[in-house]
DNA sequence: CTGAAAGCGCTTACAG
DNA sequence: CTGAAAGCGCTTACAG
């Protein structure tokens, strides 16, 4: 029934009988303290319903208990929540949950070198950078005040410089392309965005490997995501508007929205979707769950990379060298009737 | 170049070659200080980039920094993220960056009077709490304590014993089904969630008073919001399953997913839409925009409640009263195919 | 095994 | 108009 101030150090102290030093030796597991006393301490602690002023801590030792979360995509993208992209709001929620459960807080920061950002965009105990783009400013940034971070998405011009949690493997690419070849697409086309990241790059790469050793020569169109559905006419036009040998069976797009664009040009044009084309997407987002027809995806798992990313960075935060470059989850495949004959 | 440790208020005062309490008094703009004096200590800081630790005034300040989002139906729903559900993810984001802006850093809290909470769930400076229950006891956990906090959507069990943006108004309740009313419907039904919050409550409310109004017999039904699109086959079973003359031509679901639902177990039975039957959301989600055919929702313009929502708990938190309980943004009709004849 | 003291970087009564 | 001092709630060398 305390409706008034928390109890502090000096309270607990008192009601233990024993100094404040003993108080945060016993709840720290520091020192040497006999264990009688210590679990008096404790169990005082748990009564009195103590819990240790993080503030206190943070400024003794010189942390904030502040994760920052830096998406980098986020200017590009046409609204701040945009739609279509849940992919960046799924890492959001989850690392927001994750940071928490962990006594962090997650901010979402823009730009950490921008002048004037609030002191916690500059002072976080760690960040995490999503799909850094090539030479990146922001992590040469970070790296120059000896910020603790790691990326979500390599640095394409720097893959080894700093701790990064890969993206856009040959594995997944696999799992997509042979699924479409499976479903019976010969001749596959490839739109990533335009994006300088590794998520582009390295898919673009992959994908290239795969059609290169599967005998098909390369289709491949970059468009800016910030098009979104609208980029659907354009990528027809460059894939239909050719001779015949040149048209593909199957255009496999990066992004889900424009996977949607495609699929909606295609019909306007009379090509049948899954029919006469299939469509999937790498990233999907809601809408490609719902739309008619319903359009194959890959589950990234943005929830675990998340929760994998959170963890890694208080693991940096609190100062402790990371034991292994973490590995993304697998990706699993997400087949609706895009794809399937 | 500075590589290495952020200025402190010690190193500004010696090169301003004044003290700390001046430096704190001229950046501050508080005590009395030369104005010739206090120019030069800007200067200096500027030029040194220095940034007051947040940490040490909010040690000083007893305050942390910290806004916590606390959004009820967390747990209601099906998964961290619901699909479908975009509201709140709006909101979060929204809210992310409002915080950030104001040299906040917003948290996601489950519930704060669950025992273990960590330090900011329990420490924040003010409280957010989204879709409050009748007699939520998340409200008075926070009342008890003293915290400051807010509502999105008011207690329905105690109107206004705080303070509150309220939800589910007439006017909104008027623009749809007078909308519907244009479209051709006579008879409208209305499906609402089972939660026990302002929204639904305060929906119904309106909605039946407005039918009254129009001599319509009220065709209600609740159905949990966990059920998502499931719920659609047992609403149209409900509604279609008596005699002729009680089936509606319109149905107004206040959540999005119910709206899918609904459609698809019409069309599945033969009822078309919107030939036969309207169908119409409150609380849109991204798959009625995408859907077929497109589902017509209100905008309930959530990253507008966001932003007003952090405004406010900033004051709350800084212990400014607040002038005016701020009043929620009307909301906009997005008019589409399943309301269009 | 235990505790007094200093200090993290600020703010604020108070004295001059 | 300016500054020395105390204090916010912790942690950590250090002394005993």
């Amino acid at each position: 029934m305390d409706f008034s101030a928390r109890a502090t150090i000096r309270d607990l102290a008192k009601a233990a009988g024993v100094s404040p030093t003993t108080v945060s030796h016993a709840l720290n597991g520091k020192g040497n303290v006999s264990e009688r006393t210590a679990e008096r301490v404790r169990r005082m602690a748990a009564e009195m319903n103590y819990r240790p002023s993080e503030i206190a801590r943070g400024l003794q030792q010189q942390r904030t208990g502040i994760l920052a979360l830096i998406i980098r995509p986020f200017r590009t993208l046409d609204t701040v929540l945009p739609n279509g992209v849940d992919y960046f709001l799924r890492v959001v929620g989850t690392a927001s949950l994750a940071a928490m459960e962990n006594n962090y807080t997650l901010m979402l920061v823009d730009d950490p070198s921008r002048p004037g950002v609030p002191f916690g965009a500059q002072a976080a105990d760690a960040y995490i950078v999503t799909e850094p783009y090539e030479n990146d400013p922001v992590l040469t940034y970070l790296s120059q005040k000896r910020k603790p971070f790691l990326t979500l998405g390599a640095d394409p011009a720097r893959k080894d410089a700093f701790i990064s949690i890969d993206e856009g493997s040959a594995r997944d690419v696999e799992l997509m392309l042979s699924h479409l070849t499976r479903a019976g697409a010969g001749r596959i086309a490839i739109v990533t965005g335009t994006d300088r990241n590794q998520w582009n790059l390295a898919t673009l790469e992959a994908a290239r490997a795969w059609l290169d050793t599967h005998g098909q020569e390369p289709l491949v169109m970059s468009v800016p995501e910030v098009e979104g559905e609208n980029a659907g006419e354009a990528i027809v036009d460059e894939f239909f508007g050719a001779a015949d040998r040149d048209r593909p069976d199957a255009i496999y797009c990066l992004t889900g929205r424009h996977a949607s664009g495609v699929v909606r040009a295609a019909l306007s044009r009379g090509i049948r979707v899954p029919q006469d084309l299939l469509v999937a997407a790498a990233s999907g987002s809601i809408q490609n769950r719902v739309e008619s027809p319903t359009i194959t995806t890959l589950d990234l798992k943005p929830e675990e990379i998340a929760r994998t990313a959170v963890e890694c960075a208080i693991e940096l935060a609190e100062g402790r060298p990371l034991q292994a470059v973490p590995a993304p989850p697998p990706a699993t495949l997400d087949i609706r009737e895009s794809t399937t004959r």
